[in-house]
DNA sequence: CCATATTACTATGAAAACCATAGTAACAAG
DNA sequence: CTTGTTACTATGGTTTTCATAGTAATATGG
């Protein structure tokens, strides 16, 4: 994986920067697992879809990157979790703002959404937006809660089973 | 291109639904061009640094994907410009957060920023958040002015430049 | 007219990345 | 000592990328 980055070290262009990190597919979609409180391999690889080595070069790059680290959870047989670094979780507002893209222009209506967030500091609905719907406030990832909606939990725990059906 | 979407078609996630569309750096940077007011081919090939292949494939799929028309602005011979429709002005969110990461972790400080915007609302620097950081009201694209900085504006012209002259 | 310039591409071919399928390593449990 | 679990690596065919070069349609200057 060369992800040519010449470009990159000769601009001072932030986009074109973050983009030599996560401007890739297959990266999103690991560090959206990581946000999910996925921290293992199997659960990356079986909720992305991705080829064993397309998540082992992402997570090798993303800890190059230092967005992410290892964690020992288990010795002999060693195994590893991933688990988000200060700069990896200051990824979650572009995650979040692609996600109320996503929702808005990439989706019918009539599919639903896939999660619903509570702004913990009011209580109510934060919406898709970077403030909160209901109080105004700009919401931080510790402020909210997630919560799957039932159509999406299915769909996750369909792919989890066939996953675990195919070995 | 495929860009393979199996997946999509799948899941309710509006992550993975977006990143078939935006999912790829030089659509991303196509997009940067495209909200800096650089509408004409040659621009956005100089300054995104792409070949034209790269350039033709990611604007004929945004074209298909709705985030951008071509507009006629020559005829004989037939020459287009591409502008954002409102789902590509809609990306705007996601490039400012994508702006904001890449300057506070992808940049050293000493580098300096690429463009400083000003909120036309309150007349003061907006920072680089969801909300203005000075008056603390969301910003809109439309109530912001971005300019560049010397240095990035010169590393531009170099660019330019150097395009026009290896030809 | 004829040569050069302009703009937006297309053609070619080698290198790299992707993807599906299969297999391995290191152990634990029964 | 067989089966299961977790995290990978190996292989090989297909697709994409990328650098370099070339084309098409027309305008412009001499």
């Amino acid at each position: 994986m060369k992800m040519k980055d010449n470009m990159a070290d000769q601009t001072l262009c932030p986009v074109a920067r973050a983009e030599t990190v996560v401007g890739d597919r297959w990266t999103v979609l690991v560090l959206r697992e990581l946000f999910a409180r996925n921290h293992r391999f199997e659960e990356i690889q079986a909720q992305t879809g991705g080829t064993p080595q397309m998540i082992t070069a992402r997570l090798k790059k993303l800890e190059a990157d230092g967005l992410l680290t290892r964690r020992v959870y288990n010795k002999r047989p060693l195994r590893h979790e991933y688990h988000l670094t200060e700069k990896g979780e200051a990824f979650f507002p572009v995650l979040m703002a692609l996600r109320a893209w996503g929702e808005a222009w990439c989706k019918s209506p009539r599919e639903g959404r896939a999660m619903n967030y509570t702004h913990l500091t009011c209580g109510k609905p934060a919406g898709l937006g970077p403030v909160c719907e209901s109080c105004g406030k700009p919401v931080r990832r510790e402020d909210m809660v997630g919560e799957r909606t039932a159509k999406y939990q299915k769909e996750r725990d369909a792919r989890w089973d066939a996953f675990k059906a195919s070995r």
